[in-house]
DNA sequence: TTAAAAATATAGCCTAGGCTACATTTTTGT
DNA sequence: ACAAAAATGTAGCCTAGGCTATATTTTTAA
């Protein structure tokens, strides 16, 4: 017998600690969402200081997509206020989309040098990396840039 | 001037470690897309331990989603070969859907455990895990699990 | 300078994963 | 036993994000 969820004892639902399955599923799926706008802004600002600019191709050549994919997330970029474009030119970013490149590229850089300093081999650090940034709260940044202090791994002299 | 890709010098291209951002892209984006399957497959576990079965009411509260998402989350994860359903029944889980579940169970919680010991709050590694556990390679569980395994942390009595 | 090549745009199709609205079946309670 | 409530199914709509195919514009090179 089943009853409805609100008539459930509390302590049979979940362990005080778990805040509501909803609530971290809902912020996974949000996060999930950004991921893509915040993976192209990351792009466009490293293709603009690698190569003075960010074409289509290029975009969507690192991307690993299609150039109509590459042409649609820049309209979606462009609707959101992050870039602006104009028919056969390049793609540039706005102040809040190179806001939004640089706070990606440093949440980049933290998680990456976390993984490694955990004992994350160089590749698989590399490659999850990428994953994990767009998951890592504010709260969870701190503590692996504090965990990364601690061991004196904190000030990279490249990047 | 802008050179086709391929002519162009390799050393201004990306760094020798960076093997091709697409690759990295790639990965995280068929990440995403089983992310989800996934998380149904590890809720329905956890509902047929806590409640002794899994109805489409209770995954679709427990996801935070409106009910017909998850039966079409259902259909999917039928058509995938990871569930079996009939009509006004419960979800169960087959033998594939209860691998997936139980690899998804042990990655959550070695991240879990990582973050925490790695000093991150307990809430935000409640939040937080949820989102990383997707990205995360049979490398990095390693590396993870031995991690806590070196602070002692390995075991967990009660979970 | 002008034809070929490359880059970009656009149209149209597909799937996944959200939603609301409404129909149907089970379950519950009197 | 049966009406009301709850759960489930289904239809249909939307957006995001993939793709291919085809047109158009720029760029390149002979």
């Amino acid at each position: 017998m089943i009853l409805p969820f609100r008539e459930r004892p509390v302590s049979d639902d979940q362990k005080p600690s778990d805040c509501d399955a909803a609530d971290r599923f809902s912020k996974a799926r949000s996060e999930r969402a950004s991921a893509l706008l915040e993976d192209y802004t990351e792009l466009i600002a490293e293709l603009m200081v690698e190569h003075g600019e960010a074409r289509i191709a290029d975009i969507a050549r690192s991307m690993g997509v299609a150039h109509p994919t590459a042409t649609k997330a820049v309209a979606r970029l462009k609707r959101e206020g992050l870039a602006t474009s104009r028919p056969y030119r390049g793609v540039f970013l706005t102040p809040a989309g190179e806001a939004m490149a640089e706070k990606a590229r440093q949440r980049h850089r933290i998680v990456h040098d976390l993984l490694l300093a955990i004992g994350v081999p160089a590749e698989a650090a590399e490659l999850d990396a990428e994953g994990i940034e767009h998951h890592v709260s504010e709260d969870t940044l701190r503590a692996f840039a504090a965990f990364l202090a601690a061991k004196g791994e904190g000030e990279r002299p490249i990047d």
